[in-house]
DNA sequence: ATAGGTTGTCGAAGCGCTTCGACGCGATTC
DNA sequence: GAATCGCGTCGAAGCGCTTCGACAACCTAT
């Protein structure tokens, strides 16, 4: 293993200008400056992470906390860490992957190690038992999530409150007044992840206004769960012609059910997805739907964090706009005649 | 942040005794032991991981290489990935996120700056940029998949081409005479990661032993793909009768269309399905499937690169005998009269 | 020519831990 | 009762780096 020492003594300089060179931190001649680069390419130096950590208390590492359940088909996580390690790396950091299983200790122990220099919380639960330490901790931290208490917190997500607003306002404008909203699984709804609900909230809110019944069913994914769901919505409504659907498992069985029960998608009900784009372009209806922009939030955690690294950048909570693409699978509702 | 020392004065004990009591690498007295332990419970304390890395020259991190493609096979990979952290964590090891976007180089930073102990590589094609490195570095290293040459190498895998077998057997029991395979999207087989392949091979061999003709045609996922693809495939072979499908986004989309072409499943046709056994139990038939053990192939991943830290352990190749599954899609041929 | 600034480099002091050899002491052995 | 051994503890060295103050050497302005 080639250590600073050796690149000094090889391009016949002290160590600390060696350190310099690679941190820029101090002016270095040209000439020295190459000599040095050159020792570093032809040794094949890498500078040890222990040492420089320990040296220079920083990790350049920065914590991923991911949830622990893989009940939930969750790719929209994957699509996240992914983007959050890429992003990371065009700063210099990399991502250390922990799960939701050590719970909060998790947090206290790569704060207290100093393992990671900061830390990125996702699947965030109305009140998270991991909140009260970040808010104790200089360590900065960005959450993918929106508890309810954000104060002193940096947040990054969809504006899930302004995407079911949106969701009511396609189908009202399109003419429908009786809608259904198959919602995410009971445990989401239990764990209190808050972004179910601030979905219905929206939606609802946004109904009232517009004059449209929404009717509000959790739902488990898989075809068993949604056929009983669909079931009892059409018994309790029938005059039901637009569904929003928030659990993405849940979406391809809908439409099969639909089809199978001779319901046209979208001549006689539309059908609105809250999923990943690639979801709602590989179903067997290219599905309307407001995408969840994994990429960008993944993208958006880093750069407040690393804002924060640095000094600037302070506690807010970034609301991501909803949009919603309009495909085949909402349209105008059939007329009572 | 409180340090070995600190934890050292207020057990009244000399630092390198609480660094005993810490590794148990000498034996240590029960009465100071506890003395240590109650100081450091008391004063919060968490050996500094950077200084313990430098000293001890291990990191107790695992770098995960997880292949940058978004676009395919996302939720067994995330599966995979959470099993692996899980599973580290038992053992005392976090672990590293690690994209493929930088390649090679991503092996040569980590090895050369003692950032991890060791890796495990996903997505390893058969003929893969890293091995070369793997090789020549001391660094033990796991790949999940299975490379062409796998000399010096630890590999695990699920026995892809025991579960193309499988699945020949399987329907020849039944009766069927003609089988197509949708196999994955043709960009898996420009790759070269070798599964795919595999199983073809396998399913193939065992096909002609048992007097099966195969038809294979690789498939993008969604709809129109597999659209164009089961019309390509009846039209070359209309008495095709077997199904085995290794792309997961295919699954449903096939069911679709034989549905609508009127085709019973498995009255007329079967299918088997190649995927984790969630997406089998969810599809809008109970798939009979081979399931890919993410979970098992994460753990065994982490157990064979502890086994290689510890120093035994030795180079081997994994494969995971697979199971198939009856459920509900699967039955007898129909008969010709 | 002289005081005052820059600029580029060096030496040394740690960062917090592990680990090795040394040592004191009570328990064994003949 | 002396020689031997193991056990439990300590002190010190050092892991490879960053960073601070110091200091030549040069450049400017008076």
């Amino acid at each position: 293993m080639v250590t600073l020492a050796e690149v000094a003594q090889h391009a016949g300089v002290s160590a600390s200008t060696v350190s310099y060179v690679l941190s820029g931190k101090r002016s270095i001649s040209a000439g020295t400056r190459q000599r040095v680069e050159r020792s570093i390419q032809e040794l094949g130096y890498h500078p040890n992470a222990g040492a420089r950590a320990l040296a220079s208390s920083r990790s350049n590492i920065i914590a991923l906390m991911v949830p622990l359940r893989t009940d939930m088909y969750v790719p929209v996580m994957m699509e996240i860490a992914i983007a959050v390690a890429t992003h990371a790396r065009t700063h210099g950091y990399d991502v250390l992957l922990l799960t939701g299983e050590e719970g909060p200790d998790a947090v206290r122990r790569v704060t207290g190690s100093g393992l990671a220099d900061a830390m990125i919380l996702m699947d965030v639960e109305l009140d998270d038992g991991r909140l009260p330490l970040l808010r104790q901790t200089d360590q900065p931290s960005v959450l993918i999530g929106l508890p309810a208490d954000t104060s002193g917190l940096t947040c990054v997500d969809l504006d899930f409150g302004a995407t079911g607003a949106l969701c009511a306002e396609h189908l009202a404008l399109l003419g429908h007044r009786d809608i259904a909203v198959i919602g995410e699984a009971p445990a989401v709804y239990e764990r209190h992840t808050g972004f179910a609900e601030r979905t219905l909230d929206g939606l609802r809110s946004r109904s009232r206004e517009l004059g449209l019944r929404v009717l509000h069913r959790p739902c488990e994914g898989g075809y068993d769960a949604m056929a009983l769901t669909l079931a009892r919505i059409l018994d309790e409504r029938p005059g039901t012609t637009g569904f929003v659907v928030q659990n993405e498992s849940a979406v391809e069985p809908l439409l099969a059910l639909l089809r199978q029960q001779g319901r046209a998608v979208p001549e006689d009900v539309s059908v609105i997805a809250i999923c990943p784009d690639q979801v709602a372009t590989q179903a067997s209806v290219r599905l309307t739907s407001v995408a969840i922009p994994a990429q960008e939030m993944g993208r958006l955690a880093v750069e407040h964090l690393i804002a924060k690294l640095e000094g600037h950048g302070k506690d807010e909570v970034v609301l991501i706009a909803p949009e919603l693409t309009v495909r085949a699978s909402t349209g105008p509702a059939p007329t009572a005649a």
